[in-house]
DNA sequence: CATGAATGAGGCTTCATTCAT
DNA sequence: GATGAATGAAGCCTCATTCAT
């Protein structure tokens, strides 16, 4: 698939690093195929950008799914298989300053920005719903702001595996799960009200 | 100066997009000038982000100085402060992109990636020590680890900037307080432990 | 049939602002059959040259044989009738362009030169027939060298399409007849000598 | 000169055919040093099309000024100037069909008919003045048309030319001479009336 | 020191042509 | 025979960099 032979591309060299003839090579496609399907590099960027987009939405929509136990147990065990994933993400991950770079000073701005924010909001919403499902439950305190919590902490798991790409020794797992303790302790409030007393 | 008429041009235009010309108008000289002092557009790129660094650290590390109160009234006040200055990068944030971008793609890769790496440091060292002030002062829970929270928190802001970026509507300021919130309430543990009993 | 479908594109794209795509598309067939009658871009282009100079003789030489009247009433009334065809011809009229074009700087070059002079050549045959004619019946002076009239006439027929074409209000009709007029005129010499005395 | 070099090449391998390299080499310059000047091939084709219209128009004016005599003299002179002429536009006559050619299909159509709309015009007026002058003097007959006469012995002109690019042993000068002993002797009307009685 | 005209390597894109179905 | 997906050669144009002034 191109599309998949582009995304490495993109991955290793950058948007405008990226030759076309390179992701022909590796596709094992004439350079001409190319445009048979997409009507400019660009336009396969952001086709690259939706498929990843795709991919991830849906890894992370069946890992929340999978999930049991109480909300805190749940945020827990998601924020864990998040950084479980970090090392298949790896190397697709400077996708994302590619395609942040993109959402400013690419032609197809808009375009970008509002799938960026469309993708974000969902993810922030599967978050939400949880905070809020453990607010329902008396787990969490009740004066909390889920859409606040969820925006900031969907930002911070983007934002540590931003620095374990900066920082090969960055542990990711144990960062995770100590910052999520303090932030559960804290969505529980005083005596920790552990869901059911 | 050159520099800072190269960091508007690139913010805008995005490393690949700008070209050296509009970078010697923007900063009245001719083009060939800006070669007497950068041996490329690469070397002028990363001199763009050395400064950009400094500058940024300079006024976190000022606005931190400034701070005064319990660690966690320093916390939240630097949480703010930052959202605070959100206004004034809004349009230099851009580039932040392009460093991580070049990160990845540059020729300068390593270089890029050692100052990203000192200057995320940097500002979790910054504010890990003011978490372990707090537990030092026994505000804070013994057992949480300060290394892990600041690195956390700092990503959570940074993470928070790129929302505000997509979103327009996203209100940094109250997004950041409530979460912040519950994250001091998870740092002071049951009861809140409001720094000296 | 293709050869009229890609006069059409030809004609209005010019040779290489046609793309072989669109005359299969308007042909109804595939691009490959084209390639099953004509073996390159430049044998069907000239195939179209040698059928819209087919057309075109034809319908002269019809035009022409069913002339009546006078030497000077047959130059005038084929004169008319070739001004009449404008309105037919003018879709088709940039083709000439591509055609001369292509005389110098085809690979063809030579098939298109002899083609051309041979396509005068008949046309200027056609009215230096008509010419001579009114010579031997005393119509038009003797002096007159009928080859050299006819060149001229052929081609300010040609010259004044090409001036129409330029020029949308020209008044094809209007000119041509009061030019005649005078050309004809002049081949009668004094007293006008209306074909017999 | 950029535009004489391109007038060469365009005039040799016609407007698609020509590459910017040759133009460069033959011009004695970079590729790019072509877009210090010109914005894009066709810009530059424009350009030539401007430069070429400009020395003919200027060399044709400079004839018609240093004429002397009746006006059957000068047309007749006017005529067998220009035709002495073909030996130095031999070589730049092919422009003429790529102009013509790109008046149909390039994008900058407008332009282009615009400017052959200027051009001849100019040159028609020029042949009319000389055409009211005869008849001012009563040379030629009063109810002639100066502007049809004139826009058709243009195109004759043009015409001439044309055949004499096709047959290289068109004889421009002979058939010019005959034909324009006819057209004048039209315009005098019987008798002659050789200017003054 | 400053300049900006000149350069040419390099990349995106087009499109005539082929050939397996 | 007909087709159209695949191809890759070729060309326009950009732009970082140089260097004579």
């Amino acid at each position: 698939m191109i599309i998949e032979a582009a995304a490495r591309v993109f991955a290793q060299k950058g948007f405008s690093g990226t030759v076309m003839a390179e992701i022909a090579d590796l596709a094992g496609v004439g350079k001409g195929t190319i445009y048979e399907y997409f009507d400019s590099k660009e336009e396969l960027f952001f086709s690259v950008f939706e498929w990843f987009s795709r991919e991830l939405g849906a890894s992370v929509t069946v890992s929340v799914a999978a999930l049991g136990g109480s909300a805190s147990e749940r945020l827990m065990a998601l924020s864990s298989s998040l950084m479980r994933s970090w090392d298949e993400i790896r190397d697709m991950f400077s996708l994302f300053f590619e395609f942040w770079a993109a959402s400013q000073s690419s032609q197809m701005r808009e375009r970008f920005k509002n799938a960026f924010r469309e993708a974000y909001g969902e993810f922030r919403g599967i978050v939400s719903s949880l905070i809020r499902e453990g607010m329902a439950r008396g787990e969490f305190l009740p004066h909390v702001d889920p859409e606040a919590v969820a925006a900031a902490l969907v930002g911070t798991w983007d934002a540590l595996f931003l620095q374990a790409w900066f920082e090969d020794s960055f542990d990711l797992t144990a960062t995770a799960r100590n910052f999520m303790t303090v932030l559960i302790q804290g969505l529980q409030g005083s005596g920790g009200g552990r869901g059911e007393p």
